[in-house]
DNA sequence: GAGGTTTGCTTAATCGTTTAACCCGATGCC
DNA sequence: GGCATCGGGTTAAACGATTAAGCAAACCTC
């Protein structure tokens, strides 16, 4: 029943001209009398016209669809950055194509040349741990670390960690527990390491790394001596923060937690969780500018030094996005040595963030 | 540097046949010999030869792409239904286009309509709440609500509001709180609905719509005599449990607290939260089979008798798809009375579950 | 061995858009 | 007034796959 969509010849007819001079008028390139091209513009918004995607992409070479192959979408992390890209893409007129891997690196490569073939001009990769993402014939921006070669563009994981630590250590603690999962990725590691780059020699410091010591006992580490546990992931966070809660510890007078990312629920527990947060929207920004600079400007050695290896010339894209502290209140204080303190301050801080 | 793609044309000159005779062979229609066809498969095989999809799709007018509209990828249900839609999709072959409607109902159309036009052979939508999705002329499949007319598969809410307010009541519980978020969801009315359904007369119920009490206080709740509290989401959940837990209250020992949709926190925390949880990958298989019914028999009034307004016939699509509790620690029998009971048996309860 | 059926392939049209090349009438220039 | 130019179009050839129609040779049948 559906009457046939418009198509540039059934607008040529109508005005009994040519279909390229239709093509022409809308896309403002050949040359056409203004009058003529500014009533086929009319006629062509009145009905509605939309040009076939498919045969501009035939004829064209581009399909206007991006790839994002991520490692996990039920990660809680992941989907905040397919929703930027998905809204940077769609600004640039690009649809996206999602393909999970599962985590695993077969799938990963299965996942780029299903893309590939499906047309993705270009695909934006956030690499599972420490992958290392093939070359391929395609355009391509890789969200992963700064230090990782061939990143593009991620948030700087190293700085934050060490901005988180001044954080902790501006509260005057002094004992840290630094929670990560798996040494293996790299942006954990960074994040680790950003921290303890943070911290002073003096300080105590015990890392954790969960997949090798997963029955770890956090209230007892408290107990031990440990004010401040900083979580590379606000889901250990929350897991620390619940254990120490039902250990009976009052956070943040007796222990301080925070994480990274402000995932959804950082700001609905009970104390609302103190989290290092990444500007996804700015990452997936930059990100799709600097795909769309690639397949743009697809001239490899066009640079004139040694940009190679980074971002591609033309737009400037950023490297490291900083991340930004976000403070709640699950941090505070350190307790007065063993003696705890009677009076804590959680009203001036728990005033940065009201109901979410 | 990159070698032009191999094509029919490329692959038929090589064996000096027309270009026609190796799709023929690569697809297995015409008439080919068997040597020849096979010899065929073999260098299109070892050349790696992809058939463009744009120019089959602007021949045939399918595009092996589906789209799928989410009202809102940062709220952690829907990564898992995107993840299985995905991973359903593929298994057919099929590619997916995201669109996020930020919950919005004009972002929804809009991403609706740039789905068609990017050439969606069929769309997923999860619809924002109590959103009525607009006929279009594209297959669709609909995931929201048994009840919602237009639905083409979910979860069976009220059944998995009911058997959660069985569990409870199995434990003892005879004072309940029902707390969800907007009552203009209907997946959470459904849920809300069903738990109620489940629960005696005699039962003391409290409905809570965070929406319009947001500064609820869930410990009072508690020292009120409410034992039970239930979630629309291990979200609101999760806020519920950490409350308590900050107010000094033992879980479950104290009050039970339950949500839906284990969620991936809900294994982490302490107590791990008892849930339940929908069947993303049938749900998202179902409706991935319900739309490629759809796409291949068009028919809107092939179906005998009056099967309109629900599935296609063709393949029995399932409409509701139970939901499965999954009972963690959080959950426990009920207080006895006032006197708090000396001897839980938190133990027996807390190995349904292990390490995450 | 003449008619019909298979077999195995080719021809050619088609999907809708883009774009290089060409064409014709009206000006402009000296 | 002859010649280049320019404005406003048109033609036609792609892009790569699919598919209906056609056509020659080989095979079968009685």
């Amino acid at each position: 029943m559906q009457a046939a969509p418009p198509t540039l010849q059934s607008i040529a007819a109508e005005f009994g001209v040519s279909s390229a001079t239709v093509s022409n008028a809308l896309s403002g390139k050949g040359r056409v009398s203004e009058g003529l091209a500014a009533r086929i513009r009319a006629r062509a918004e009145a009905l509605g016209y939309a040009p076939s995607l498919p045969a501009r992409a035939l004829r064209t070479g581009r399909s206007g669809v991006i790839g994002l192959v991520l490692p996990d979408l039920a990660n809680p992390l992941f989907p905040k950055i397919a929703q930027a890209v998905e809204a940077a893409a769609a600004r640039e007129g690009y649809g996206v194509l999602i393909a999970d891997s599962h985590g695993e690196v077969g799938a990963q490569t299965a996942a780029l040349q299903r893309l590939v073939q499906r047309g993705a001009d270009g695909i934006i990769v956030v690499p599972r741990r420490g992958t290392r993402v093939l070359e391929l014939d395609v355009p391509l921006a890789v969200i992963d670390t700064p230090a990782t070669p061939g990143n593009t563009v991620s948030a700087d994981h190293r700085a934050g960690g060490a901005a988180l630590a001044a954080h902790l250590l501006g509260l005057g603690h002094l004992a840290f527990a630094l929670v990560g999962e798996s040494r293996e990725s790299s942006v954990q590691r960074d994040r680790v390491g950003g921290l303890r780059a943070g911290l002073p020699q003096t300080a105590r410091i015990e890392t954790i790394w969960l997949e090798e010591a997963p029955e770890t006992d956090f209230p007892a580490l408290a107990r031990d001596g440990i004010t401040a546990f900083a979580a590379t992931s606000d889901l250990h966070a929350l897991r620390i923060l619940t254990a120490l809660q039902r250990a009976g510890l009052a956070i943040p007078r007796e222990a301080s937690v925070a994480g990274f990312d402000d995932l959804a629920f950082a700001a609905a527990v009970t104390p609302s969780l103190t989290t290092m947060a990444q500007d996804s929207d700015r990452i997936a920004g930059a990100a799709v500018a600097a795909l769309m600079a690639r397949i743009d400007g697809p001239d490899p050695a066009a640079s004139p030094a040694g940009t190679t290896g980074g971002t591609t010339g033309g737009t400037a894209a950023e490297t490291a996005v900083p991340m930004t502290l976000i403070a709640r209140e699950s941090t505070g204080p350190a307790p007065a040595s063993t003696r705890p303190d009677p009076r804590p301050h959680p009203a001036t801080r728990s005033q940065r963030e009201t109901t979410p």
